[in-house]
DNA sequence: AACATATATGCAACTGAGTTGCAATTAGCA
DNA sequence: TGCTAATTGCAACTCAGTTGCATATATGTT
């Protein structure tokens, strides 16, 4: 697990204790992730960023595309490590997140571009709903 | 354009002038707006709500399915008066707002329920680059 | 028309998410 | 080892939205 520097060095940022925390915790988590969240990892860790210096580690990560960033409807972002176009089914009863691939709208992209004109630069996708186990 | 007290009272709301003035600019709008703008207009109309009120009646018009809830990444949302679902094509260099519909969505709803067992209830889908007189 | 009352509103204080200016620190490089 | 640009901490701030509580008012009932 050593790569988390040279995904750093790869976009000319420094590597320095609070983003390789940061990042470890992006490896391990399997759902997107939030703001508080990481700052409480770090505190748990010794790390103890300021929330400031956690925003701006976000920021820096998302504009570098080392990130996904997704909104659930709740009023904050949450950041995920960037991988494949994906999305997610979120469950509204017990706030279980999913993934899912294979939304098949690059079909709708082009569509978009010929009927419009518009250029589809990324699209935001999120099912809510109901979970498997919370229907019983 | 009277028939907004019967939709207020149609689920049970008190007919006031906010709220009046708030459904005449749903109205009028044709792309989501946020609740700085709705305050504005109802001050400019003379209508002088306070900022508590324009939220309280956000949450409760949306509670109540008369209007929409969409975010575009940045940090607020934004409401349209409710109709059939559609998405948005949204400009990042002029903040120009385009609708589109047909998604083909409820195809992949379908097949999310019988691969996942997750039930959909409602969907985000919004698309973000560059509009067509934006290209050259 | 007056009354009763649930509902809606104003006000002011508050929360939560995120931002910013600036001074101090430090990673990366010579 | 020293230089310097990048990073961070701190504290104050913004912006979107929420809440408690007292007052006002829309509407159904007498
Ligand atoms: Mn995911
Ligand atoms: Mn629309
Ligand atoms: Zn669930
Ligand atoms: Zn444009």
């Amino acid at each position: 697990m050593e790569n988390f520097r040279i995904i750093l060095q790869k976009v000319n940022l420094k590597v320095t204790n609070a983003r390789l925390g940061v990042l470890e915790l992006f490896a391990r988590s399997q759902k997107p992730i939030d703001a508080e969240e990481i700052f409480a990892y770090l505190q748990k860790e010794g790390v103890d960023a300021d929330r400031a210096t956690v925003y701006r580690m976000l920021e820096t990560f998302y504009e570098k595309g080392i990130i996904d960033r997704f909104e659930f409807q709740e009023g904050k972002f949450r950041y995920e490590l960037a991988g494949s176009d994906h999305h997610h089914l979120i469950c509204e009863q017990c706030g279980r997140i999913e993934d899912i691939s294979d939304c098949g709208i690059n079909v709708l992209e082009r569509e978009i571009k010929e009927k419009k004109g518009f250029l589809v630069k990324r699209h935001a996708l999120e099912f809510f709903g109901v979970c498997e186990s919370c229907q019983q």
